[in-house]
DNA sequence: AGCGGGATTTTCT
DNA sequence: GAAAATCCCGCTT
């Protein structure tokens, strides 16, 4: 009951919960196996955005971005990899938050396996992250609240941990400054930028 | 360390 | 028919 009250901020505007999300973690279960893992890199999309999926309106692709918050959008890009966001907003508004890196707290052994890499490699990356979390077409939708992949909500971090900047394999919309990152954190994708 | 290209399929024009 | 919210490998410095 009180896990789906600390779940509300979700539903405010993606700019703005997106560096909320940071330090956030994600539970993950696959039988008795349990992974863990810390957000360290987020981008936010909007649909008024016209580098967001939801840009163009509601499609099938598209349509759990328009449900409620609290959500898993999974989408398949370049041939052959998954990314996972957090929907977010209103229902009816076609919003989500890109989870691009994680860190590992718990289960990095089964993350490194799955991964064939060990290191940073491991979760530096929104298709890696995907990989190391067993998350693919068939969590599209699925709620966060509970079940095999959960949201774990964390006290908001300090300004000056937070690194806000512009974001990553986009060729519209470039200039919005929706990625944010944990400061030297090793996991985040692109720190240089 | 940095660049360039290939993989591979869903989605929308 | 082309682009895509990417990753990995191999080649060159």
């Amino acid at each position: 009951m009180a896990s789906e009250l600390n779940l509300q901020f979700l539903e405010g505007v993606a700019s703005e919960v997106a560096p909320r999300l940071l330090g956030c973690e994600l539970e993950r279960r696959e039988g008795n196996q349990v992974i863990r893992v810390k957000i360290v890199e987020t981008e936010a999309y909007d649909q008024t955005d016209v580098a967001s999926h939801s840009y163009k309106g509601r499609t099938q692709r598209t349509d759990v971005m328009f449900g409620p918050a609290g959500y898993l959008y999974v989408y398949f890009t370049y041939g052959m990899h998954y990314c996972c966001n957090i929907v977010v907003g209103k229902e009816g508004h076609g919003a989500a938050v890109l989870i691009r890196a994680v860190e590992p707290v718990e289960g990095s052994e089964i993350m490194a396996a799955r991964r064939g890499k060990s290191g940073v490699d491991i979760s530096n990356g929104p298709a890696k992250v995907c990989q190391a979390l067993a998350i693919d077409k068939k969590l599209n939708g699925h709620d966060l609240r509970s079940g095999v992949l959960r949201l774990i909500p964390k006290p908001d971090l300090p300004d000056e941990m937070i690194v806000q900047t512009v974001r990553v394999g986009i060729s519209q919309g470039k200039d919005l400054p929706w990625r944010f990152y944990i400061k030297s954190n090793p996991y985040v994708s692109r720190p240089n930028s």
